[in-house]
DNA sequence: CAGCTCACG
DNA sequence: GACGTACGTGAGCTGG
């Protein structure tokens, strides 16, 4: 071997490599790397150590040649001396294995040589090259604290314990074994060691072991001479276990002849390419410790490969400093433009917000456009400001200083449509819908409204403006102080650019600071999947629906509104001849006024103002009791309520550029999942009544196409069936059979067969009224029958069905110790009030029974939805509105039964294959010219 | 802007 | 023994 380059002052640095392993992995919690979920808690302690050990490597101690030393594998030639050395070692956990490799290429990364030779350990590798540096003249530190390295201390040789800062020497070697480093072997043979499963002599330990050595001065000499030990016992041992003592020895004996195949001078210490380094490091995602790399190098740190986060599992927030709206730029020309797009280009992810001229996005013109890359970094592109209405018709006029809408969106376009960039949005339905108005596809997605939503459902509200103050401590400008209110109001638009861009680019830096926030919280509180999988995916899903609308016949509803008034008119004047006074139908306080004042009625339920109820159940007992005057008021609200709800108001909704009607839905708005319908509402166009129903009519679709209607049966009862586990229930839904019947006959002892249809609607009753949280008091006002009457059916029904009441405890349970309860598909729905004292807690107790039930059947349409555009693509068809259980959709006339059997297939199975129910899901479809028609 | 009423699932 | 109740929504109207 050539040492040219090792000699007489050189200061070797043996490091043993697994030792640091073992102890990073049992020191630490199990991290794993963010982005994909690799384990990398031990090579994050390993780097942690490595990094350490070369500060503190530093200064007149320094070394001037360093190794880190591995074991190759478990196998070794002492397995060929004794079959079961370290066979009691038990295999290295299934996520330390992956770590291995990655802790060879981090001792690369820091520039130090690493070793690992078949068939040899750590130990014998470190042994060889301690005896080649001291025969070479050098001196050699061993950075370990295995005991099993001790027998080389000495003459040039020690060890430092890495975690102590201790150094090992002779004399502490001599306080561990009682003898000095040239007879440790000696002793451990004779003591042997359970660890690796040497045997040694039985009953035989450290201090006997080293007693014997002292006195007979090596293992041999005790051998050969054990005739002559006085303890008897001790004597028969040593005798009749030579063998295997002596077998121990050369277990236990460090091997200075391992194969050496490289020169002494190659383990020369050399600094670390910072540059290696920080990728290495960067690519483990470890973030702490590449900026302290980049600190100590003066070097920039790598852009992370993933959203930056902190190295630990636990989700904490991010503390920034507050915001400072004073720095945020405004971006007026390309060449600022196209710089700001590069950084965020390296950057990866933006955060981004729209500002438009209205509320609507179906009719909202874009104005600007604010990127937020950064915590305390935004930009606001204006795009379509104009000049303040100076007069009637000078206003108008674009402002200056603003890039051409067109140059800017081809700009934006690839960026906001780049698959490697994730934008994030708050509510960002609303952006995705205006920009797609533009040509624009905004993709991947997230939304810190949806975020938000997903882990605290019913624990509060989701708007930007709240979130901000709650978890950023932030208070957003109001839109108000820019656009005013009321008549006076102005569209964005007008807004002053300066002024503007404050407003904007705040917006995108607080939805920024709320990811950040929110999205870390995600695994630990275990929505990842809900998130990624029921929330953020409806985004598009309902974007789509909503911009296709639905066309409704305005003549038609015209028709009615006319109708209806010349009855209201007539129904006012029966009114005011039967109550002898003119007064307004519309007024509950004057009609109260008059029916329990002047007409002496008695009024029985009072409202929060104390005022005694007009509301139809009362009016309708006075109407039984043979009154005309709440008759009257009845039939008037009825008409009443579809006219100025219904048929005025839905002509008001259609979108003149494409003549349809543009519901919008909130995705994060009730507190089960469910989504809800507004500017129009049209999850609760009238279907119960007759005359209702006709509103339905004026529900249409375009000449050659049919509306189509697919709604769940029963969903919520089939899920209660499979959650409560009921087996009843689940046989009848199983065999198709009409589960209120079933319900009655099982209640009441009465065969299916010509049942009583009273007794039936009873137990359909109940059975809607367990999904509720059942109440005596509920009931009996549902059915009207005395309350004692009530509380015996829910009696009967609890004993014949106990499932119901195991549930319901069960949830009960589950909401008081969590302080939320979950879907089958595991969204989360908090229970605030679910431990308070009073009537809220009754409230509370129903809520969290029936969140689970109506909550996965809202997870379940969700499932089909998002499936739905797929299933459905190359068809005619398009998929218009959602209303709980059922999906409307419109269709080409040839294509009508092939979606119903590609929509009814999706539906039935939308929740597999992640829960799979113990009924079966059932879809009743229909299709006609009219919504009406396809019920 | 709150309260009442009523449309839907 | 009394409290006050069915669960989840949105919208129009009245009246302070």
């Amino acid at each position: 071997m050539n040492d040219e380059g090792f000699g007489k002052g050189s200061h070797l640095h043996l490091i043993d490599g697994s030792a640091f392993i073992f102890r990073a992995y049992h020191a630490l919690p199990p991290l794993t790397r963010k982005s994909d979920g690799l384990p990398v808690g031990a090579v994050a302690g390993f780097c942690n150590m490595i990094w350490k050990y070369i500060n503190d490597a530093r200064g007149p101690d320094a070394p001037t040649h360093a190794a880190v030393i591995f074991d190759h594998s478990s196998k070794t030639f002492r397995n060929e001396i004794y079959g079961d050395y370290k066979a009691n070692r038990p295999e290295p956990p299934e996520e330390l294995r992956p770590q291995f490799p990655l802790t060879r290429e981090a001792t690369r990364a820091f520039n130090l040589a690493c070793i690992e030779i078949r068939d040899y350990e750590a130990d014998d590798i470190i042994a060889t090259l301690a005896c080649q540096a001291r025969e070479l003249g050098g001196t050699v530190t061993i950075i370990s604290s295995d005991k099993d390295l001790m027998q080389l201390v000495g003459d040039g040789v020690d060890m430092l314990d890495p975690i102590k800062g201790k150094s090992i020497t002779r004399d502490e070697v001599f306080e561990k074994f009682g003898v000095y480093p040239d007879r440790v072997a000696d002793v451990q043979a004779l003591a042997g060691d359970a660890v690796d499963n040497v045997p040694g002599a039985p009953g035989i330990g450290i201090k006997t072991a080293a007693q014997l050595i002292n006195e007979y001065g090596d293992l041999e000499s005790l051998l050969a001479r054990a005739e002559e030990i006085k303890q008897p016992k001790r004597r028969q041992t040593l005798i009749d276990h030579a063998e295997q003592i002596r077998i121990s020895k050369r277990l236990v004996q460090l091997d200075c002849k391992t194969p050496i195949d490289f020169a002494m001078a190659t383990l020369e210490v050399k600094d670390p390419d910072p540059a290696v380094l920080m990728d290495f490091l960067n690519q483990m995602e470890f973030r702490t410790l590449t900026n302290r790399v980049a600190e100590r190098f003066k070097a920039a740190p790598p852009e992370p490969v993933a959203p930056a986060k902190t190295e630990t599992s636990a989700p904490a927030a991010p503390q920034f400093p507050p915001l400072n709206c004073e720095n945020y730029v405004t971006i007026r020309d390309m060449d600022t433009l196209r710089q700001w797009l590069d950084a965020i280009r390296d950057k990866g992810v933006v955060a981004v917000d729209t500002e438009t001229t209205s509320l609507d996005e179906m009719q909202a013109d874009l104005v600007g456009v604010s990127l937020c890359p950064e915590v305390g970094m935004a930009a606001y592109i204006p795009l379509g400001h104009v000049e303040g209405t100076a007069d009637l018709f000078g206003g108008g006029a674009r402002t200056e200083g603003q890039i051409s809408m067109e140059e800017a969106l081809a700009a934006l376009k690839p960026v906001l449509e780049d698959p490697a960039i994730l934008k994030i949005g708050h509510n960002a339905k609303y952006d995705w819908k205006i920009l797609a108005r533009y040509g624009i596809r905004m993709a991947p997605l997230d939304d810190t409204m949806l975020l938000s939503y997903a882990l605290n459902a019913a624990l509060h509200n989701h708007g930007m403006d709240e979130l901000a103050q709650t978890y950023i401590g932030h208070r957003c400008q109001p839109i108000k102080e820019l656009i005013g209110a009321g008549k006076n109001q102005i569209t964005f638009a007008q807004v002053p650019i300066d002024r503007a861009t404050r407003y904007a680019a705040e917006d995108a830096e607080v939805t920024w600071r709320l990811w950040q926030h929110f999205k870390p919280q995600l695994p630990a509180a275990q929505v990842t999947t809900v998130y990624e999988t029921l929330e953020r995916p409806m985004i598009e899903v309902l974007a789509g629906m909503e911009m296709a609308g639905v066309q409704i016949d305005s003549d038609h509803l015209r028709a009615m509104s006319g109708a209806f008034a010349q009855k209201m008119a007539q129904l006012e004047d029966e009114a005011h001849a039967l109550a002898g006074c003119k007064f307004n139908l519309g007024s509950t306080k004057q009609l109260g006024d008059i029916l329990f004042n002047q007409m002496g009625l008695a009024g029985t339920k009072a409202g929060k103002s104390g005022a005694l109820s007009t509301s139809a159940d009362v009016l309708e007992d006075f109407a039984a009791e043979g009154h005309e005057l709440p008759a009257r008021i009845l039939d008037w609200r009825g008409i009443s309520k579809l006219k100025s709800t219904y048929t005025d108001a839905l002509p008001t909704y259609v979108n003149p550029e494409t003549g349809r009607v543009h519901t919008s839905y909130s995705i994060a708005g009730a507190a089960t999942g469910r989504l809800a319908s507004t500017d129009p509402n049209l999850q609760n166009i009238p279907v119960r009544t007759e005359e209702g129903r006709r509103i339905r009519e004026a529900f249409i679709a375009p000449e050659g196409r049919k509306l189509v209607s697919l709604d769940y049966s029963q969903i919520e009862l089939r899920i209660l069936a499979h959650m409560a586990d009921i087996p009843a229930l689940k046989q009848a839904f199983s065999e198709g059979i009409d589960i209120h019947a079933m319900t009655a006959s099982q209640m009441f002892g009465v065969p299916v067969e010509g049942m009583d249809p009273m007794i039936r609607r009873r137990a359909k009753a109940i059975n809607f009224g367990v999904i509720y949280g059942i109440s005596s008091f509920g009931l009996s006002r549902n059915l009207r029958i005395p309350r004692a009457e009530a509380q015996e059916f829910i009696d009967t029904y609890f004993k014949r069905f106990p499932e119901i009441r195991a549930y319901m405890d069960r949830t009960t349970r589950e909401a008081k110790t969590q302080g939320f309860v979950r879907t089958l598909f595991g969204r989360r729905i908090h229970t605030p009030g679910i431990s308070s004292s009073g009537p809220a807690a009754g409230g509370a107790r129903r809520a969290a029974i029936n969140a689970p039930i109506q909550g996965t059947a809202a997870d379940i349409i969700r499932r089909a939805m998002i499936r739905m555009p797929k299933a459905i693509e190359g068809l005619p068809a398009k998929m218009l509105l959602q209303v709980h259980d059922e999906l409307v959709f419109e269709a080409e006339d040839s294509a009508v039964e092939s979606l119903i059997s590609i929509a009814r297939e999706i539906m039935e199975n939308a929740h597999i294959p992640a829960v799979h129910l113990s009924v079966p899901l059932v879809v009743d479809a229909g299709a006609g010219r009219t919504w009406a028609e396809a019920h």
